[in-house]
Order: C-alpha cells, then sequence, then structure tokens
DNA sequence: ATTTGCTCAGCTC
DNA sequence: GAGCTGAGCAAAT
C-alpha cells in the first residue's frame, strides 16, 4: 500500500530517483481500460504536472510502464514519444476506452488518487 | 477555438 | 551559470 502525502512535496525533498519510481509506479497502477492524467499524478506527488510530462518522456521503459494511460486534464490524448499520439490511441482503444474526436470519453478518466484507497 | 503566462527538470552552450 | 525546450495547466480572449 503507497501512502503519500499530497501537500508535503516529500518526493521533491527525496530527490529525482524517488521521483522518478514514484511516477512509474503510479502509472502501472492504473487500470487496464481507464486513463488518467498528468495532472492527477502530479497532485499526489506534490509536483508539477509538467513534472510528470518530462519523467515520462525520459521512461526507459516504455513496455512495462504503460504511459500511454496518462493524457491530459482537458481530455486530449497528450504526446507520445513512442509512435506518435496515433499509436497512443489505437492502443487506447484496443483497451476498451472510447475516443470522441481528439479526445478521451470523460467516462473512462479516473482520478489515480482514487486507486490508493483500497 | 486560440493565445498568454506560469511552471520546472533536463539538455546545450 | 544562463538560456532554451518540452508528453501540461488555467485563465483570458
Amino acid at each position: 500500500m503507497l501512502v503519500l502525502e499530497p501537500d508535503k512535496g516529500i518526493l521533491r525533498k527525496a530527490g529525482k530517483k524517488e521521483l522518478y519510481e514514484a511516477v512509474y509506479l503510479l502509472t502501472m497502477l492504473i487500470p487496464i481500460g481507464k486513463v488518467t492524467t498528468y495532472k492527477s499524478i502530479a497532485k499526489i506527488l506534490g509536483i508539477h504536472p509538467r513534472t510528470v510530462g518530462i519523467v515520462l518522456k525520459k521512461n526507459s521503459k516504455p513496455i512495462i510502464v504503460p504511459c500511454h494511460r496518462v493524457i491530459s486534464s482537458n481530455g486530449s490524448i497528450g504526446g507520445y514519444s513512442w509512435g506518435g499520439k496515433n499509436v497512443k490511441k489505437k492502443l487506447l482503444e484496443i483497451e476498451g476506452v472510447r475516443i470522441i474526436g481528439e479526445k478521451v470519453d470523460p467516462e473512462y478518466i479516473i482520478d489515480i488518487g482514487e486507486q490508493l484507497i483500497s
């Protein structure tokens, strides 16, 4: 069980390595067929959404870390350095996420924080 | 729908 | 150390 304190910025103090591990871990917690947002992850870790994007782009293991399940907070796809957003969209559709035009159906967007309550 | 300002880790010089 | 580049966000236009 992972417990993090949102408003304390604990990972900022913990160092970059911890930061990377935490982002990857949270990303891997996203259930298949659902997506979450950069903002959601950032809020939990006490960092800025931009930083989450940086970490995922730097992602050394695109296979084991399903970074395609992380999208922008407005529902649009965001970016994907592993084949472009076309591929990202297709991956999501394969997993059962409905995509309307260039945006993900809000019905499929969850707050990753809810996944930590278990 | 588009523009503007804020943000910060990483890269280059 | 200074400056630019992004897988973002929110508010204003």
